[in-house]
RNA sequence: GCCGCGGUAGUAUAGCCAGGCCCAGUAUGCGGGCCUUUCGAGCCCGUGACCCGGGUUCAAAUCCCGGCCGCGGCACCA
């Protein structure tokens, strides 16, 4: 059969599935990457593994991986971990992001780590002291404040062997922090201060700040425009997608471009996302967990907009992914709020979560009547899988506080029955009664076998502790299983055990 | 203060570069209905926005100017 033919079928049999099909492709779209070249793309992320990575960090990493897919590019993973004194990198951190990234489907052809790689940025600074485009600033604070004033550190004048010694007695060790530094030669009258020859290599002192990767070999360590533009050229990179707080740097970086003669590639500055009533900030993060470390579950708290924070609430990574790519690669902010990131998940998780029965306020009653069999599904779109529980005269049956002013209701999966004191009476057993009688269907669980369940609930920097009693079938999933728990909302399993405990991803 | 960037319904986004097809599309939310052994999902109907003021033009969400508001950067963070 052919696709066409496949199709022309499909649609007869099953209209609904092709109409879901295309309005799957839609959301996907994003707009086409400016000069883009099929196959000859070159993208990459760049986080800075001083902590885990958030919503915000994840907006450029999916779309540069959707670019990569789409344009069948190269992907690069660097990690920027230059300044071991203020962003001390996090050991844990690069296995993390991998972690995250991996978990976001996030494919990436090469990785660097920036620290392995300091030869490569002295190398180039010495071209370019060579070049006459930039020097060595031995002004100490003087060389700032004169910069400020639109004039500069004599030593900019001097010839470029000279600047080589000055390098070279940096590397090893001569100067102490903060005696020496390489500048840019920009503009020093530049309408923006921050652009006036601006720094490109520091010495840190790292016997009293040693990298955590590469301790205290290295003295003399580049900044962030520079290592970012040596980067970026020497792995090919044609489209650089950050945000907008770089949009000075990408003017400071043009400067090396032009002294070493390269090609630029496509600077593309994305707005900042915020998560409606999460923190993103890493360094907000750090802080709160370094001050209150009791009261947080460590860097992927639910309460946190840390990707590890939302896999564990049981965000799918499908889910963030539609999201960031629907909000694109706009210049301005965007907040998603929770609302619309929960709807988005919840249509997916709809699919994949079994249904479980969960009372929060337990009520013990005894059962009156014939012996019922109740057989509930799993899930409402598969039938076919359930389990059941026969419920006789004398079982005792948990349901919730809230339910029993009802005083007559229908026991999903099993029968209609009236509340007489503590007694849950039997009825009928026909479901057409109950819907005739326009009846609410609630769910209870057979006190045997129950299981004590806590559940967490996340709510700004709150974390609310329910307690619910769940059937026994709960026992069938292990961590990390998505369910919902009927009448509730959707849960994601944290811990199994004899007592089981949930977090709650929302309605 | 200086430099830069943005502003479409409650939220997010499409349209703006190449002005008319936009009395502005989509998703979510909200209101109503249908369906359904969940207050979940699905389906239908409705609700709701171009920051303000000028200008250019036959015609402006779209171009120009001014204002207001928001955001980012400020220099040995990334």
């Amino acid at each position: 059969m052919s696709l066409e033919e496949q199709r022309a079928l499909l649609q007869q049999e099953f209209p609904g599935l092709l109409e879901e099909e295309r309005k799957k492709e839609e959301r996907k779209t994003v707009q086409p990457l400016p000069g883009a070249v099929e196959g000859k793309v070159t993208l990459r992320f760049a986080p800075n593994p001083d902590f885990y990575i958030h919503l915000g960090n994840a907006r450029p990493a999916i779309l540069c991986d959707e670019y990569a897919k789409i344009y069948k590019g190269k992907m690069i993973l660097r990690f920027e971990d230059t300044d071991p004194r203020t962003k001390t990198p996090l050991k844990e951190a690069y296995d993390a992001i991998r972690e995250d990234l991996r978990w976001l489907d996030v494919k990436w052809h090469e990785e660097y780590v920036q620290s392995a790689r300091l030869e490569i940025y002295y190398d180039v600074a010495r071209e370019m002291l060579k070049r006459g485009c930039a020097y060595i600033d031995t002004c100490k604070e003087e060389g700032k404040r004169l910069l400020l004033q639109g004039k500069h550190c004599p030593t900019r004048e001097r010839e470029a062997e000279w600047q080589l010694e000055q390098f070279d007695k940096m590397v090893e060790g001569a100067f102490k922090e903060g005696e020496a530094l390489l500048r840019i030669k920009t503009d020093p009258t530049h309408p923006n201060p921050s652009i006036r020859d601006w720094a490109a290599l520091r010495i840190i002192n790292v016997e009293k700040y040693p990298h955590p990767l590469v301790g205290s070999k290295y003295w003399v360590w580049p900044l962030y425009n520079f290592s970012v533009s040596v980067d970026d050229h020497l792995m090919g990179v044609t489209h650089v997608i950050r945000g907008r707080e770089h949009e000075v740097n990408t003017e400071k970086q043009l400067y090396v471009y032009k002294c070493m003669g390269w090609d630029v590639p496509v600077f593309i500055h994305t707005g900042r996302l915020k998560l409606e009533g999460f923190i993103l900030s890493k360094s907000k993060i750090r802080e709160l967990l370094s001050k209150h470390k009791e009261e947080f579950l460590g860097p992927d708290d639910p309460r946190f907009g840390t990707i590890a924070s939302l896999r564990r609430r049981g965000i799918l990574p499908e889910t963030i992914r539609e999201v960031i790519l629907s909000v694109g690669i706009k210049e301005s902010d965007a907040t998603i709020s929770w609302v619309n990131l929960s709807s988005a998940n919840r249509v997916l998780l709809d699919r994949r979560a079994d249904r479980i029965m969960a009372v929060a306020e337990p009520r013990e009653m005894v059962y009156e009547g014939e012996c019922v069999d109740a057989e509930i599904p799993y899930h409402p779109d598969v039938p076919a899988r359930k389990r059941k529980y026969r419920i006789c005269r004398g079982d005792r049956i948990l349901v919730d506080e809230r339910d029993l002013g009802l005083g007559e209701f229908r026991l999903m999966g099993a029968a209609n029955v009236k509340v007489e004191g503590d007694r849950l009476v039997f009825v009928s057993r026909e479901l057409e009664h109950a819907l005739r009688r326009k009846l609410q269907v609630i769910q209870w669980v057979p006190s045997e076998g129950a299981v004590r369940t806590k559940i967490y609930v996340p709510q700004g920097l709150e974390l609310r502790r329910l307690h619910a009693v769940a059937e026994r079938a709960l026992r069938e999933y292990g961590p990390g299983s998505p369910l919902q728990l009927i009448r509730f909302g959707f849960v994601r399993v944290e811990r199994a055990g004899e007592a089981y405990e949930l977090i709650f991803t929302h309605e």
